[in-house]
DNA sequence: TGCTGCTGGTGTCACGTGTCAATAGCGATG
DNA sequence: CATCGCTATTGACACGTGACACCAGCAGCA
């Protein structure tokens, strides 16, 4: 038995022609979805496709449309929990349908090595979750790259998402919940790595707003025990010895916050209420179990999915309207031992 | 002031070629690192593709010579702490150096899928965090793509990398420090997501025969308290009382054991003795403190990276033998408080 | 018949690059 | 002077695709 130790040359739409028995530009027609030609070419031609195993050659097309299949996840690094690589999942699964490949880039904010290396890319899409600018955002579309946001119905730029702002209300009221508490928001130490930082802290302050509470206090907090406890010193020796409500801006900084309350020989959560976001699952194994708020990344995924699939239905307009998204469906509020 | 809205259409070789009024070959000749032009040529033609901000388009590079300039990092799902983040960060740093783009992919094991994706993508270069089987690999390499191991000294695919052995020899003699245990294996759940599992099991079942003890019980730990709970109960149902002495996978494995104790009234570390592996930062915040093996993930990059560097000086042999890591340099012992 | 319109399909161009045989110039050699 | 060899440079081709103008054949109609 002979091996041919060629590289295995792929099928091209030459050889789907030759197979059918039509031209390869009509091979290119009907594999794009050209409706004109008759149902017996059209079902000759993709069964020729099928049994060659063939599959397009991305440089070939990328190089005449100007555009490649490659669908480009930025996601600013802090970001990485657990859950959003179920969301990366979701959006692959999706695209691999569409013919599509996902892909993703980590990158810090506000970094333009980020732009040039993706605009390189040229994407058929990017899907941003929270890196670029709208200035940036811009300069992609420019381009003729579709821009996925996440916040898929923010009208303007400026507007701060609404999941966010619905996030910062719930952990307010829920710290809230037997009293008032000096409010704080327990940021990342680093900012630049903090693209909902904002849209969360004006939900907070809506919210306290609306207590007639004082505007919250903005720490941030590193993810040691040491620098964690300096820290929530400082923050006591600025709010008083009253009791706080701290709203972090995950599990892994709330954690933080306990420990520096342990250190501190402060009760949780008489002295210290503290409240996540994520719902990781290292916040419901540790003692005291955190409160936190639960995101369900699957159903924000598929509003991201749906704008994707205009991509492979080129040109026929779907119905590409940002479906509204329930917000109650979406964020679900897990009690736990700190709050 | 009038604006143009085309989308700025990106300067080719053709354009350079003009710019420096030489022909189109002689520019990607030159720039492509052809030695025999005279320097004075070389440096007009490179100034102006300088001047035009020239990036030769991938599309038509891929297109003939059959590989694109993309390196994909293929990586498995439970993988992904937030180290390798960085690790990822390191990759994407050197090869934009080499004009390599640097993009991600997760993946389930053993999932033909993902494989299908890799060579549709045709890359330059994967960076194979051990989701492949050596079968697979040798797909992708008679593919024309340069396959990266992470174990970069492995002469055999049958051979446990090095590094995982250490890894679980270093755990159990932690654990034995302060007297004989019964050795457990904690491992994921998912065994599919488990790239490491084998190796660093095949590590601890060494270091226990060194020490005349029982092979481990090897028990898959869910990630709450629950199951966490349920499972451990079991391991000491067939272990007996005395105590044990328990290798985890990672340290939100070892974060649940801990959980599962506390559920069940035993002591950490006199009953049960846990160590970790990749100190995260919740592992050295919750209490009891986590003992661990640190892994200093951008020493093991910079060894791709050496490998990786290779393909942007095309065919000129670097030396590009793997370097010897020392072992000693990449693992680290962190003691907490739970053994 | 001559014209129109439709159906089913094809030929050709353009995209941007790397490679390589070929060439023009030019001094040196026989 | 003819030939050779060397240097610097170029022209032409191939890669695989999508778009689009175009064509053959045929039916319908005045």
């Amino acid at each position: 038995m002979t091996v041919d130790l060629q590289p295995a040359r792929r099928a091209t739409s030459k050889d789907v022609a030759a197979s059918a028995g039509v031209s390869r530009s009509t091979v290119s027609q009907i594999l794009n979805g050209d409706e004109r030609f008759p149902a017996e070419t059209r079902a000759r031609v993709r069964a020729a496709a099928e049994a060659l195993n063939y599959r397009p050659s991305r440089a070939g097309r990328a190089l005449v449309t100007g555009l490649s299949d490659i669908v480009v996840l930025v996601v600013p690094h802090a970001t990485f929990g657990p859950h959003l690589q179920d969301s990366v999942d979701r959006i692959t699964g999706a695209s691999a349908t569409a013919g599509m490949s996902v892909v993703v880039r980590f990158a810090r904010m506000q970094d333009e090595t980020t732009l040039t290396s993706v605009l390189d890319l040229r994407p058929a899409a990017v899907v941003d979750f929270g890196v670029f600018t709208s200035q940036q955002r811009e300069r992609i579309e420019a381009s003729g790259t579709l821009v996925v946001p996440r916040r898929a119905y923010a009208t303007e730029a400026a507007d701060p998402d609404p999941i966010d702002i619905e996030i910062g209300r719930i952990q307010v009221r829920e710290l809230l919940r037997n009293g008032p508490r000096r409010l704080v928001y327990a940021a990342l130490e680093d900012k630049r790595l903090d693209p909902f930082g904002p849209p969360r802290l004006e939900g907070i302050r809506r919210e306290a707003r609306e207590h007639g509470l004082e505007l919250p206090l903005t720490p941030r907090i590193p993810l040691d025990v040491h620098g964690a406890t300096k820290t929530l010193k400082e923050v006591r020796d600025k709010a008083g010895t009253g009791p706080l409500g701290i709203c972090a801006y995950n599990d892994d900084v709330a954690i933080a916050v306990v420990a520096a309350s342990r250190e501190l020989g402060l009760r949780v959560p008489e002295d210290v209420a503290v409240i996540g976001v994520d719902r990781t699952a290292v916040g419901q194994l540790v003692s005291p179990r955190l409160s936190t708020v639960a995101i369900d990344q699957p159903l924000l995924m598929d509003a991201l999915v749906q704008e994707l699939a205009g991509l492979s239905t080129r040109g026929a307009d779907v119905d590409s309207r940002p479906h509204e998204l329930d917000l109650g469906r979406v964020l679900e509020l897990v009690r736990g031992e700190t709050t």
